[in-house]
RNA sequence: GGGCCUGUAGCUCAGUUGGUUAGAGCGCACCCCUGAUAAGGGUGAGGUCACCGGUUCGAAUCCAGUCAGGCCCA
């Protein structure tokens, strides 16, 4: 045998001597086909549940989920926010609380509806449809819907677990179910019961052709040949326009002045009862064409010169301030509108002496017409809200089916709206009061199904006001604006700000809908137009519906549905009422009343009251204006206090530019596909990682990147795992520190050993872990955790103990106690881990324990190990950062290239150092020795390349010597190895 | 057009009540190890703090405006 073969032989044999890294959990996660996997066990252990009855005593963490619409797949949008609601449930859990989770979906609504109309469009059942009653149209309707709401629920919900989200998928709330509705209308009972829901005419879509109201999705615009009219309404006093215009005396003009509008839409002349002004513009007075009036001072030149005037002659100018509250004729209305034909809900609040009037607007502007907006609250949006604000009558002269009703000049008197467009324009010529006039196309919006144009129409619908005292007492913006500023605690705290905005400009809520698919506002009628909808009314028919469901409205009659209701203890009910006579109302409730109640449906009533309020709601930062304001209006009405402790918010998904991200711009991620390519666990480290508050940039190549981090979390987990291969900790439920087993017991670890550094390490993290998440700090959690793997772990302890683990005698006491750290170390990192890698952390649990029974999410989080360390370990930290950048030094100028090739002295001018041991020092530096030297002011280099190597463990020991068997071995492996 | 918010290395973010040379991680570059190996370690280079004024002895930080972007309204 030849020399050479020997030492190979000896390699060979060294090398098996020593306790390599073995471990059966994998460097690959290979998560798209593991994490299906964990959800299997975590369903047979019942996981929810079990962990749920764990903790049934403990102190409770009261969380509600808002419901996503049940619509669709869900977006990146949607993962952000369940993900983020997982870490609160998971964290909490794992901070030993009671925490639930009910998912819960919203499923009534017009985009439901809206989509299920077009398929049955499609297959040519609308048609057929439309020969059945109203009732049995809508329950056909409401069938589909409902089959199509489930649909999506199933869909969804499956996305939501694959993301690994912890909840009780099995027992969802859902808007449509029987006993939720019943708990929405007894939420809207208590606001009736505080009279703050009342009835009015709004001006809404009207589809003439279909005789229905429509919503903003059931538009198409086209483009359209219209009529358009200037027309000069002429000033009821001529004295106080021209003081207005500060002219004086002779200087006045012996003409009546005009004011002069611009109207596209002639056919709502009749209605009209006020001219609108921006007070902040100039208005000039001017004579043109021989007449005197009134317009914009920007617009006076282009308005003359459309008409193709001779020119205009400015007399005098004024602010639109000063033209409020004059009054003018209207050209053929005479003294007015007879209203005393109108329905009642049209003259709530008004004063209709107040009509005809100058009155100011701030969507004036200065675009087109003349600056003076002809107004009529019947027939716009905005002129509906200028004609609550002033007190006139919602008027609106034309029928359902778009003809005038009786309360017009008898030439108009049951004429079809788009025909009456030319003969207005005709009668105002021949009056004198038609400055100019021309045909023009415009975008128009139109009936998505019959293709007609529609009106703005008046049609009465239900309120909630916010402004009417709460039982004689505060208003709900009152009590909200209070509740906003000092009950509610916001994180962000900007949420605050932007709540109150929104409280303060809101107008009343209009909670009725004219559609199918929805919970029915439970209103009755008598023969003669009255109106039953009391507490008691209400209440009767939410017992109803929870016997039964909503569908019963259209099923049953009136009396059927108010079989619980007895008139005759109803204080408020109409006098004389006769149950048998009444008919139902077609209304149903805007689908944010049903969602905006959910803290009945899903928390009061079901915990009987004492999971309220609810400490968190956590969702997009457009729910400020959504649910958060929509649930907080109706719980100060019914309860006085607001429905959660604490609103938090995140922020939209944008792309890398910072642009929202669409289907439309195709610079949308998927969810399946992000799942498929990265697994669910790396998609929840990028959550997690992120800064939530603002808007959130998401791109593949970020995906990667917390791919990456995953990959060095869990690598770190391995190498810990692999080094546990023959040890065995204490038995089950027994701490580690306990000593049993081959555990070492903490207070035997030595405070100067490294051991006791990263224990000590760990509690300092574990402590920021934990703060963080309390304080819904993911990424600072996860910011944390990473540098404690990577840095502390990785660059540090492990690459300090690797020599003892691998070269020490497997039972020296030296290594047991650094593998009794590992273990300590694994099992408090999984824990910490677990709500953010809920797949990850108990696959490595399970393989710490080395069984497939344990769980981590049954545990609770290590708060700290306890173990005392030496006070001077931060320097012995600054002494290595020090060597480490003399050792580079040293390396660049070529001398040694391995570290194991040098030793390293240390300055130590106030032996803090020299209760350390050398060997520990000279691990945690990499090299093979290291020395102190109280004089030196600087870390030095020695070049050890000499000195005699260990053939087994690669140090340049000082002990290192010839064996028995011929090999170069320090003692300490020589002992290893059986020699002497 | 209005309300709320954001803008700091190539990227994701820290940066206390204004106060030394603006910090991390990733990425990048160079090097080491080959006994964590589709791994591991070391060192280093990157910044006109969006722009423009102002307050101040001193501004990333406070104020006004501009630009860009987001959410909600109109």
């Amino acid at each position: 045998m030849s020399q050479s073969s020997t030492e190979q032989d000896r390699k060979a044999v060294y090398k098996k001597s020593l306790n390599l890294p073995k471990t059966a959990f994998p460097m690959k996660a290979n998560l798209v086909q593991n994490e299906p996997a964990s959800l299997k066990r975590w369903d047979a252990l019942s996981l929810y549940d079990t962990v749920q009855s764990a903790r049934q005593d403990s102190d409770r963490f009261v969380f509600h989920d808002g419901p996503p619409y049940a619509n669709g797949s869900i977006h990146l949008g949607h993962m952000l926010n369940k993900c983020l609601k997982d870490f609160v449930v998971r964290t909490r859990l794992m901070a030993g609380k009671s925490c639930r989770f009910v998912p819960g979906w919203d499923c009534h609504g017009l985009p439901i509806e809206h989509k299920v109309m077009q398929e049955l469009s499609e297959s040519g059942k609308l048609a057929k449809l439309s020969e059945l009653s109203e009732d049995n149209r809508r329950m056909a309707i409401r069938r589909e819907c409902q089959k199509y709401a489930q649909k999506y629920i199933k869909h969804q919900s499956a996305q939501m677990q694959r993301l690994l989200t912890l909840g009780d998928y099995a027992n969802p709330y859902m808007t449509m179910d029987p006993n939720y509705e019943g708990a929405v209308l007894e939420v809207f009972a208590g606001l009736v019961a505080k009279s703050v829901v009342y009835r009015r005419l709004k001006a809404v879509h009207w589809s003439v052709d279909n005789e229905t109201a429509l919503a903003d999705a059931e538009l198409e615009y086209y483009d359209r040949e219209d009529i358009s009219v200037f027309v000069d309404f002429e000033a009821d006093d001529a004295e106080k326009v021209y003081d207005a215009f500060g002219l004086k005396g002779d200087n006045r003009p012996y003409q009546r002045p005009c004011f002069m509008i611009w109207t596209t839409t002639p056919w709502t002349l009749p209605a009209n009862l006020a001219i609108a002004v921006n007070p902040r513009f100039e208005y000039a007075l001017v004579r043109v064409d021989g007449n005197i009036t009134v317009l914009a001072s920007a617009l006076a030149e282009k308005v003359t010169k459309q008409a193709k005037s001779d020119g205009f002659e400015t007399l005098a100018t004024t602010t639109g301030e000063k033209l409020l509250g004059l009054r003018y004729r209207h050209p053929f209305m005479g003294a007015g509108p007879d209203f005393s034909t109108q329905p009642a809900a049209a003259m709530v609040g008004a004063e209709p002496e107040g009509i005809f009037r100058v009155v100011g607007a701030e969507y004036v502007t200065l675009e087109d017409g003349t600056g003076l907006v002809h107004t009529a609250p019947g027939h716009g949006a905005d002129d509906n809200a200028t004609g609550v604000r002033e007190h006139l009558p919602i008027y609106c002269p034309v029928t359902a089916n778009g003809a005038y009703d009786n309360s017009v000049p008898e030439w108009l008197r049951g004429k079809n709206i788009w025909k009456a467009n030319t003969e207005i324009a005709e009668h105002l010529r021949s009056s004198g009061h038609l400055f100019h006039d021309y045909k023009f196309m415009h975008s128009y919006p139109h009936d998505w199904r019959g293709k007609t144009p529609v009106i703005f129409r008046a049609t009465e619908q239900w309120f909630i006001g916010v402004d009417e005292p709460v039982d004689g007492g505060d208003t709900l913006r009152a009590m909200a604006l209070e509740k906003t500023a000092s009950g509610v605690k916001f994180v962000p705290e900007w949420g605050r700000n932007r709540m109150r905005g929104m409280l303060e400009s809101r107008p009343d809520w209009c909670i009725s809908r004219q559609r199918a698919w929805g919970l029915p506002i439970p209103a009755f009628y008598t023969p003669d137009g009255k109106v039953l909808l009391t507490e008691a009314s209400v209440r009767a028919v939410a017992k109803g519906f929870r016997e039964k469901g909503s569908d019963s409205w259209f099923t049953e009659s009136a009396q059927s549905l108010l079989r619980h209701y007895e008139p005759k203890k109803d204080d408020h009910a109409p006098r004389g009422l006769d149950v048998k006579s009444l008919t139902k109302g077609h209304d149903i409730f805007d689908v944010w009343f049903e969602s905006g109640s959910s803290w009945n449906a899903v928390m009061r009533e079901r915990s009987g009251g004492r999971d309220y309020p609810i400490d968190l709601y956590l969702e997009g930062s457009d729910q400020h204006r959504g649910w958060f304001q929509l649930s907080l209006l109706p719980a100060l009405g019914v309860t006085g206090r607001p429905p959660y402790r604490t609103l938090l918010t995140h922020g939209f998904i944008v792309d890398k530019d910072g642009h929202k991200m669409s289907k439309s711009l195709g610079n949308a991620l998927d969810v399946d596909e992000l799942v498929k390519e990265f697994g669910a666990d790396v998609c929840r480290w990028w959550i997690a990682s992120i800064s939530y508050e603002n808007d959130i940039k998401a791109d593949l190549s970020y995906f990667k990147t917390a791919g990456e981090a995953y990959r060095k979390v869990r690598n770190t987990l391995r190498f810990m795992l692999s080094n546990l291969d023959d040890f065995v900790p204490s038995p089950p439920g027994k701490d580690c520190g306990s000593g049993e087993g081959m555990c070492v017991a903490f207070s035997d670890y030595p405070t100067a050993s490294i051991d006791a550094w990263v224990l000590k390490e760990f509690d300092r993290l574990s402590q920021r872990v934990r703060e963080a998440f309390e304080k819904y700090h993911f990424r600072a959690a996860t910011e944390h955790l990473y540098n404690f793997c990577n840095d502390t772990l990785s660059a540090v302890y492990l690459a300090a103990v690797k020599d003892r683990l691998y070269c020490d005698k497997p039972d020296s006491a030296r290594r047991r106690r650094t593998q009794s750290t590992l273990w300590d170390l694994t099992d408090g990192l999984c824990r910490l881990l677990a709500p953010v890698l809920p797949h990850t952390a108990d696959e490595a649990y399970r393989a710490l324990h080395r069984s497939e029974e344990v769980c981590v999410h049954t545990t609770t989080f290590i708060e700290k190990f306890g173990v005392k360390a030496e006070g001077g370990w931060p320097k012995v930290m600054e002494a290595r950062e020090a060597a480490l950048k003399a050792l580079e030094e040293v390396r660049a100028s070529g001398v040694i290239e391995n570290p194991l090739d040098a030793g390293i002295t240390l300055p130590d001018p106030d032996h803090e150092l020299r209760d350390f041991d050398p060997c520990d020092l000279a691990d945690l530096l990499g090299v093979s020795r290291v020395s102190l030297d109280p004089k030196a002011d600087a870390p030095s280099v020695q070049d050890l390349r000499n000195e005699p190597r260990c053939e087994r463990s690669w140090k340049r020991d000082t002990t290192v010597r010839v064996r028995s068997d011929g090999g170069m071995l320090s003692d300490r492996d020589a002992e290893a190895v059986g020699l002497a």
